[in-house]
DNA sequence: GATTTTTTATTGGTACTACCATTAGACCAT
DNA sequence: ATGGTCTAATGGTAGTACCAATAAAAAATC
């Protein structure tokens, strides 16, 4: 059978970096480690050091390690950090593949499913979590800090997708806050009162484990400010 | 007020990217554009190659530009690629020490908000690529060609996500697979009929527009599988 | 004259070398 | 004890040279 696939020529630093890559996947690599100096590397590899520079340039922007210059410095696994992710993501919005409203469109639906996880699996901690960034949110409303604010609103949703227990889930949903964050302008201070009541009674379906409540209090939530921000 | 903020000094391969990244930005550099060559940008830039291609590198990491030898080749602009995409999260999931039931869990609860806008939102065309997709699945059964039926319901899988127009959730759907493939093993031949007629009724709620009933069907099938590869 | 082969210029990919900039720790001075 | 200086380690940048692939132009062949 003719059945060939075409043929590309592996660049060397996609080898190196395919290389440090399953090594993360065989958890050979944990977060934290540090990797050789590009040196070293190099003279490992037995390529350049630029070619190594290369494929340590693409880890980092894949958001895989993270490299500190000077004595101790080096090439660190990092914890999953969603930051790359969520500019390529930007990128593509620019792109013209995205655009604003596809990612709210889709934040809604994911946010929902969230929802749905969270009445069932949140536990009473994880709720008192989401009490207390509601309270600091009041808090820094009244002092006027809108900054801030907008910091622990985007919070929430994150606890929220935490109460879930699961990182996958948790791992998008910081992604999608990501692009948000920096797009969206903050909502100004006399909405943010209708925002805290709105989340007061939903966790309070929360707590009460009540499914219905709550999907309907997130969604009309979501969709207002989907209408807010639609205007431009 | 001491409220200082950490400085971090800006490397230069960075300044470059961000150049090329805001020219995107304004539409002065449109998808199929191509950017001079490496040495040209390096004199432009008035750096050395080397850090110019450090740029191309996160750039082209990104999505956003596409590298290509040759006498005509160069720099070129991308259409939105999410593929770049898709291999970052994949990192980042690997990052995160997840397991196997945290993605399938998580897979769940997505592909359950995508069938609820799927049903909404989905063409006719659309699931006429659904029901072509289970007959090609069908005649690969009987022809024991088990690795090109495991592709084939991947495949519908992502057909499902881009029923919901949304390239957000047509982009999570395909990274969460891509995660799958590399972990499943196929699924013996005997489970497979069960799983073609379960398609078939799906297919049939999806076309009588019943949420419930598509619903169902589709946690039904997973949760199936879920306990399937439970057991190792 | 048409087709095939060869040459050539362009451009990304790699190698090597040298040096700069920053950092952490050791050591020293006040 | 505080602050300054020195030193080694390490990422960041510069510059040069050459390799490899590619497409167009030129030459050779039929």
């Amino acid at each position: 059978m003719h059945d060939f696939s075409p043929v590309k020529a592996p660049r060397t630093f996609e080898v190196i970096g395919n290389q440090i890559r399953d090594q993360v996947r065989r958890g050979i690599l944990k977060p934290g480690d540090k990797l050789p100096p590009e040196r070293t590397l190099a003279e490992q590899f037995g390529s350049s050091r630029n070619t190594v520079r290369e494929a340590l340039r693409s880890l980092e922007h894949a958001g895989l390690i993270s490299l500190q210059k000077g004595a101790h410095g080096g090439a660190f696994i990092t914890d999953g950090d969603p930051g790359a992710v969520a500019q390529s993501i930007q990128d593509l919005m620019h792109l013209g593949g995205l655009s604003l409203a596809d990612v709210t469109d889709a934040r809604l639906l994911i946010e929902n499913a969230v929802v749905v996880a969270a009445v069932t699996r949140g536990t009473d901690e994880d709720f008192d979590q989401l009490a207390a960034n509601i309270d600091a949110a009041e808090t820094l409303t009244r002092d006027r800090d809108i900054d801030a604010k907008a910091e622990r609103n985007i919070q929430f949703h994150i606890l929220l997708a935490e109460c879930t227990h699961n990182p996958v889930l948790i791992l998008i949903m910081r992604t999608l806050m990501d692009v948000l964050r920096a797009v969206h302008r903050p909502v100004t201070a006399e909405d943010t009162d209708d925002i805290i009541r709105s989340r007061r009674r939903f966790l309070a379906h929360l707590r009460a484990r009540d499914t219905g409540g709550a999907t309907a209090e997130m969604s009309r939530h979501l969709s207002r400010l989907h209408d807010l921000f639609e205007v431009h």
